[in-house]
RNA sequence: GUGGGUGUAGCUCAGUCGGUAGAGCACCAGGUUGUGAUCCUGGGUGUCGCGGGUUCGAGCCCCGUCACUCACCCCA
């Protein structure tokens, strides 16, 4: 709009009113971790580049063209944090909390940052949700994690989402599978940059949207159908208990994260109502993730949930969350003297836990009324020169519209006592 | 990174054939020298994204550029 300074190309800001709408639905989605023992963590947001490369993957898009990668100015390179399970699982190993009781569970809340072309959903700054729990090679455990992050959308009343659900194998079984898809790919007509893209990656290849791709694909070979019995065991065990708990998804063997730590139980949460960008959440266990950083072999699963997609989901289904509660008692004075009154009486309301305000500059009477209104607050004091001359301010009823004479030394306790459990 | 669409007031938008801007909402003030939500009246709050070109004259036409947006890709 204006030449001035602008945020910068693929962020966005949260303003009032909308901003208590993503602090309700940032709250509602951490909401079921905290009631599952799951303990908050924090850590930097930006890591030792080696921390993603490792971590993520070396192959993967986002290491290879999406990172925000720079030298500080002692030479250490460092990059803001592209997800959140590499940085916590670094300080899950640093800190040695392996060597303690398993599983460890944890959550965090923050910004994440990936150099793309910003599109509906999907952003240079973004806020993600994550959990991960550690240590325990459990399909119970499985079944907790994918539970959880159900848990969050239906608290917010969300209904337009699919749980889709595979497993990727595992270290024995998806480079027996990886070569057969290999194969089949070969004889296929693909373009050069997906050529490129499935000796990189194949199953990857298995996710592409385009058509005139996914004709092709009738009949690839699936990884589901090529576990290992032990990998099909816990898969179907994580089935099993995600029955148990009342969960519902769909099979959806051609299900490809892009980040190349996940292996066995993979899922991904879709809206119907976010256009293409319809991922509101996705996860998967990640045993091999540890010991790629350098840590023990010890395996994990987890969950990433993008706060601003799913508000943009809470949206899209009209759903009202997080309304702004406004005041509950304002003061309106005239004049100098019953300016300090009402800056008195504001204080003192507050301190007492009234949500209470006043105006502010040089209104006229209506001007202030008018900020009463939108303030929301049910009960107004008007304060002026002829009401101190008697020693008493307005009380009013801004519902009903009644208004009667209260006290100045009366006015705190008649405020509190009229908005008592609003 | 590739391709399409759109940029006019705080917001949603109109603007004819090229003649230097308008509506609704919002906001402010007055009607009521002391009362909001209704009503009436008044107020435009603008670098027509930006830069250049054509023209007597550009919001409108041309070129470039930036931003936003949608899809591919990727993914939260």
């Amino acid at each position: 709009m204006s030449a001035g300074l602008t945020a910068p190309k693929g962020t966005f800001d949260t303003l009032p009113p909308d901003s208590a709408r993503f602090l309700a639905v940032r709250d509602t989605l951490t909401a079921p971790l905290r009631r599952a023992g799951y303990g908050y963590v924090e850590t930097p947001v930006f890591e030792e580049t080696a921390v993603f490369s490792r971590g993520v993957g070396e192959s993967t898009d986002v290491v290879t063209k999406e990172m925000y990668t720079f030298d500080d100015r002692g030479g250490r390179s460092l990059t803001l944090r592209p997800e959140l399970t590499a940085g916590l699982m670094r300080a899950f190993i640093e800190h040695r909390l392996h060597d303690g009781a398993l599983p460890v569970k944890l959550w965090t809340v923050g910004s994440a940052f990936r150099y793309e072309r910003p599109q509906a959903g999907r952003y240079r700054h973004f806020t993600q949700v994550d959990m991960e729990a550690l240590g325990t090679d459990d399909p119970a455990l499985d079944a907790e994690v994918v539970a959880l992050g159900v848990q969050g959308f239906r608290d917010l009343g969300l209904t337009d989402f699919e749980l889709l659900l595979t497993s990727l194998g595992d270290a024995t079984c998806r480079p027996q599978y990886r070569e057969l898809l290999v194969a089949y790919l070969a004889k296929l007509d693909l373009d050069e940059e997906t050529r490129r893209r499935a000796a990189i990656n194949p199953l990857r290849v298995l996710d592409d949207k385009r058509p005139e791709v996914q004709a092709q694909l009738g009949d690839a070979p699936l990884m589901v159908d090529h576990l290992s019995d032990s990998t099909r065991a816990h898969y179907d065990a994580v089935r099993q208990h995600l029955t148990d708990l009342g969960v519902t998804w769909t099979e959806a063997p051609r299900l490809v994260r892009g980040l190349d730590y996940y292996t066995k139980t993979t899922f991904e949460f879709v809206h119907s109502g976010l256009g293409a960008q319809s991922a509101i959440g996705g996860g998967g266990r990640y045993d091999g993730l540890s010991a790629a950083l350098g840590g023990p072999d010890v395996s994990g699963i987890g969950y990433a949930v993008g706060v601003d997609r799913t508000l943009l989901a809470v949206q899209a289904e009209g759903l009202d969350i997080g309304a702004v509660a406004g005041v509950q008692a304002f003061v309106v004075p005239l004049g100098s003297e019953a300016k300090r009154l009402a800056v008195r009486l504001v204080g003192q309301l507050r301190q007492a836990g009234v949500a209470a305000d006043t105006v502010y500059g040089d209104r006229g009477l209506k001007g202030a009324m008018k900020a009463a209104d939108r303030s929301g607050a049910s009960h107004v004091v008007v304060v002026g020169e002829r009401d101190l001359a008697e020693g008493v301010g307005q009380l009013k009823d801004m519902r009903t519209g009644e208004q009667r004479a209260v006290p100045v030394a009366e006015l705190f306790d008649a405020l509190r006592r009229a908005t008592v459990g609003e």
